[in-house]
RNA sequence: GCGGCUAUAGUUCAGUGGCAGAACGCCGCUCUGUGGCAGCGGAUGUCGUGGGUUCGACCCCCACUGGCCGCCCCA
């Protein structure tokens, strides 16, 4: 080691803003919540895809929409270089959001052909330069699935609507997240959204200038994201435009209504907002959002999605109307982070993640001992933790006792003999058992 | 991207223009093959970074960076 004075200071590298890293006390609850997605996907028929953490610019500008927030000002975008001089360089954007880069794979492997309805689902890190706040971070997870295929396949179906919103609900019912709400409305076809806007814009006319400063820009650049105003003094004069609703299709109308009548029959509660507006150009009919109340702040939707029936062709690829979500991970967590928190005020229960056993040497002389001890009881699966012969007794015991639910000791009274000497942490008791017995008796309580 | 609040020990947080603090945790001892409880003792640290004001700045001012809250938007 060098003097302790010298370095000179430099600034201490950090996770860059947004980021972060998420540590071992945390990764068991990620791990349950992804272990507990798939799962429930294999029983829908999902099948996981892994795509690019990174894709052409040009995928989500066509995409996702060249007039979304997200787009125009939220990508983490960079020039590649050019890998020859008459090759233009490329531009790449890291993965804002992952339905894009999905249904690009889907035209890129030519899953049309088949004629089968694909069902995807998908678990991996997005990236949005967005100002980092509770629930909002610049590198975040999205657990995702997306149902597609050409319309013979029955892509278009309306059951496949109900089906995503009720496997959406078991999921969050199976991890145990209290008190969510499924928001749900019909932003129509593609063709009724067009319609609509000029229907609102014109309504919006004659009362902006009653309207908060955010709803006159909105009326002219954004005319639906007026419904989503949250300015109270707003919510009367916007009760008066024009619902969605009354002017989508006889057909979006009708898909709507199936949708419903499959939700009641399965019993998931659903909450309409015809004002339920999503962000993304793709959205077509069918849109939803659950939200929840618990440990999240003003970013309380846990997840979000819909029907994009005309995004592959968006994209150049065949006629495949499709719908999917995103759940936010990082929101997923922190709402079940903040329920055990609710519950350990009310039980005080904390419940522990011990090992199964502390192995102490007493001197260095055990210490190889030990160490083959460790081996042999972490092959029959135990969770095994090896001290070292130099520490006091005092100090293995502590340091066990912070670890594991046993103590097993190793001295030069084991070493002659073949029985180890075992405490158990809870009940005090301690005994001496032959080494074959050690399995089962670490294995119990 | 805009506005507000904030940054002190491993952690949670006090603090005053003049020697850097508490609790918990950590280490040691009481106690040399027996932990939890208790007593005693000890170390905590570029006071976020860089400038400025001042005889003197952890404190006041400015900028930057990070975090939190709200807006925008979204998951």
């Amino acid at each position: 080691m060098t003097d302790s004075k010298k370095a000179p200071a430099r600034p201490a590298l950090k996770a860059v803003r947004g980021t972060r890293d998420l540590l071992p006390d945390q990764t068991p609850l990620w791990n349950h919540v992804e272990t507990t997605a798939r799962n429930l996907f294999a029983r829908y028929g999902f099948g996981e895809i892994r795509t690019p953490v990174f894709e052409a610019t040009e995928l989500f500008a066509r995409g996702v929409g060249e007039e979304t927030d997200i787009v125009s000002k939220e990508m983490f975008t960079w020039e590649d270089r050019a890998r020859a001089a008459s090759e233009k360089p490329q531009t790449l954007t890291l993965r804002p959001e992952n339905t894009a880069g999905v249904v690009r794979a889907y035209i890129e492997h030519q899953f049309a052909n088949s004629g089968a309805l694909q069902k995807l689902y998908y678990i991996g890190p997005q990236f949005r330069r967005e100002r980092p706040q509770r629930g909002r971070y610049r590198q975040f997870w999205q657990i995702g699935a997306e149902v597609i295929g050409p319309p013979s396949s029955g892509s278009e179906s309306p059951l496949r609507d109900a089906e995503i919103l009720e496997m959406l609900a078991t999921l969050l019912d199976e991890l145990g997240i209290r008190g969510w709400q499924l928001e749900l409305n019909s932003v129509g076809s593609a063709q009724d959204r067009v319609h609509y806007n000029e229907t609102l814009r014109a309504a919006l006319q004659p009362i902006r200038s009653q309207l908060c400063a955010d709803c006159q820009r909105r009326a002219d650049t954004n005319p639906l994201r007026v419904l989503d105003c949250k300015v109270p003094e707003d919510q009367p004069l916007i009760d008066t435009l024009p619902r969605i609703a009354d002017h989508i299709s006889a057909d979006s109308r009708a898909h709507f209504d199936a949708v419903r009548a499959a939700l009641d029959a399965c019993k998931v509660p659903y909450h309409l907002n015809p004002r339920l507006v999503r962000g993304l150009d793709y959205y077509t009919r069918t849109t939803f959002e659950f939200t929840v109340t618990t440990g999240l702040g003003t970013q309380n939707a846990l997840l979000g999605g819909g029907r994009y029936d005309g995004l592959s062709e968006m994209l150049g690829g065949p006629r495949a109307p499709g719908i999917g979500f995103a759940i936010g991970e990082d929101r997923l967590i922190l709402t079940l982070q903040a329920q055990q928190q609710e519950d350990a005020r009310t039980s005080g229960a904390a419940s522990a993640n011990l090992l199964d056993a502390y192995i102490a040497p007493l001197t260095p002389a055990q210490n190889p001992a030990a160490l083959a001890l460790a081996r042999e009881l972490r092959a029959a699966n135990l969770k095994i933790e090896v001290g070292d012969g130099s520490f006091k007794l005092r100090k293995s015991f502590e340091t066990a006792n912070s670890l594991a639910r046993h103590i097993i000791l190793l001295g030069e009274d084991e070493a002659g003999s073949e029985l180890y000497t075992v405490k158990t942490f809870a009940s005090g008791e301690q005994v001496k058992v032959p080494r074959a017995n050690l399995p089962e008796l670490l294995a119990g309580v």
